[in-house]
RNA sequence: GGGGGAUUUCCCGAGCGGCCAAAGGGGGCAGACUGUAAAUCUGUUGUCACUGACUUCGGUGGUCCGAAUCCACCAUCCCCCA
């Protein structure tokens, strides 16, 4: 099986400019390709692992990969899909950002001389010379069709000031400078990007006569169309100090049956066709498949042995009701009253609620768990004796936190 | 530059000068049912010293016994005209 018809049978390739010249770049290993990261944060979160995997896969086959680190573009914000404008960065935080990106791809990419490159935008886009610019790269766009695209479709409703609306001009002169300068012949990214991506191609084509091609990689959405990676309280992030191997590993594991293929399919290195033998999974069965889903990934990101104790924890867990391998958190001997500490003032401790009163709703409604005995009295206390010891709190059925002194 | 409209709790969205911690929906959380799934039903969803108190309705001042609701100024956004 090519690379080009696997990405397809994965369900990776949402548009192509030229399927035909992409299939035979690609296949033959013949393709320097850049995906762009825009630094939004301090982490890489799930959405930028598809793309690393991606680039990953086609470096596998044999193509270049150009990592380009939106350190330039990061200071205008890509207006793509979003009904709000996104908050300016400073320099300090973009720059900051960039070396977080930066340390987490060398685990995924392989950097150096005749592998993968990483560049970043800010080198030529800050020095660019407004004038210059527009005569040189402005003259070739037209408003009119600019006006037309897609992503700026949500926010033709609610506003798009005149800095966002140059990020296709931004995006588009980086395509061109890595074709000149890095033998780039071709950009990935996200679907939402598509028309970002397109401007790039078509500004080639009219300044150097030359093809450039573009594929994009369809969005990871659920069975409900949203993205997934991302929980109630934010993303789920790459990083071990954001979200912990084992929160990783559950919200895998926690996936709905609908979308369990799916993910396996785009997001790990398993074969083909040990996956459509999943197929037909159902049930219990199709339980499994989480299971797999969820080792698999935190292992690629992670690592195994951090693979091995989130599933470890999780089975003890929820199989056996061990809690010997579970997310702890020390309190500090102030937070006692009388060498005593109430439910409430553990459970806030705990993180595992959201404030006191939030903490008094959950023992009312019956959803919290003192080493595995339900709690209803909200004035229940524990002694020093039995904190030391430690004791599991749990709240609802997945959320547990042990709390020593 | 001129004219009109908007800004409400996580999101959307109702809101009469007192009966507003603020309708309704979505989302979240919890309970029942389950397969650590979905669907469904129920409860809950500002904070705290919790049958009471306190802080919220873009910002700042003001009117009033009393303001999310009225006035003034500021900020941001949308629409129309130039």
């Amino acid at each position: 099986m090519t690379i080009y018809d696997e990405l397809v049978a994965r369900g990776l390739i949402a548009q192509v400019t030229d399927e035909d010249k992409i299939k035979q770049l690609i296949n033959e290993g013949k393709a320097t390709f850049y995906i762009g990261f825009d630094p939004t944060a301090d982490s890489l979160h799930v959405g930028h692992f598809m793309a690393l995997c991606l680039m990953k896969r086609l470096q596998m086959a044999g193509n270049k990969p150009v990592v380009l680190i939106g350190g330039g573009t990061g200071y205008i914000g890509d207006p793509s899909g979003r009904t709000d404008m996104r908050s300016m960065m400073t320099p300090e935080i973009i720059r900051h950002n960039c070396e977080c990106f930066k340390h987490q791809m060398e685990r995924f990419i392989e950097f150096g001389p005749d592998k993968a490159v990483m560049v970043n935008n800010a080198d030529w886009l800050l020095k660019l010379n407004y004038i210059e610019l527009l005569r040189e790269v402005g003259a070739c766009f037209s408003v009119n069709n600019m006006l037309r695209a897609e992503c700026y479709k949500q926010r033709m409703e609610k506003g798009l000031s005149f800095l966002e609306f140059n990020y296709m001009i931004m995006q588009s002169y980086d395509f061109y400078y890595l074709f000149q300068n890095y033998g780039c012949n071709m950009q990935f990214g996200g679907d939402d990007q598509w028309s970002n991506m397109l401007g790039g191609t078509e500004l080639i084509r009219r300044k150097l006569g030359k093809d450039a091609y573009a594929m994009t990689i369809t969005l990871l959405l659920n069975s409900e169309g949203k993205k997934m990676g991302k929980t109630a309280s934010g993303a789920v992030w790459l990083d071990p100090n954001k979200t912990s191997p084992f929160d990783f590993y559950q919200y895998w594991r926690n996936v709905d049956d609908a979308d369990v293929l799916k993910c396996i399919r785009m997001l790990t290195f398993l074969p083909i066709e040990e996956i459509e033998a999943m197929k037909d999974w159902e049930g219990a069965k199709l339980n499994e498949a989480k299971e797999i889903l969820a080792f698999e990934l935190t292992k690629l990101v992670h690592g195994e042995e951090e693979a091995n104790k989130a599933q470890a924890s999780a089975k003890a867990l929820f199989s056996a009701g061990d809690v010997s391998n579970m997310p702890t958190v020390t309190l500090d001997a102030s937070a006692l009253k009388d060498g005593k500490a109430d439910i409430l003032t553990l459970l806030t401790a705990s993180g595992l609620v959201s404030s006191r009163s939030d903490a008094r709703r959950a023992v009312e409604q019956g959803g919290v768990t003192v080493n595995n005995e339900k709690v209803s009295d909200i004035r229940a206390e524990y002694d020093e004796a039995s904190l030391k010891e430690g004791i599991v709190l749990r709240r609802g059925k997945k959320n547990y936190m042990k709390v020593t002194l």
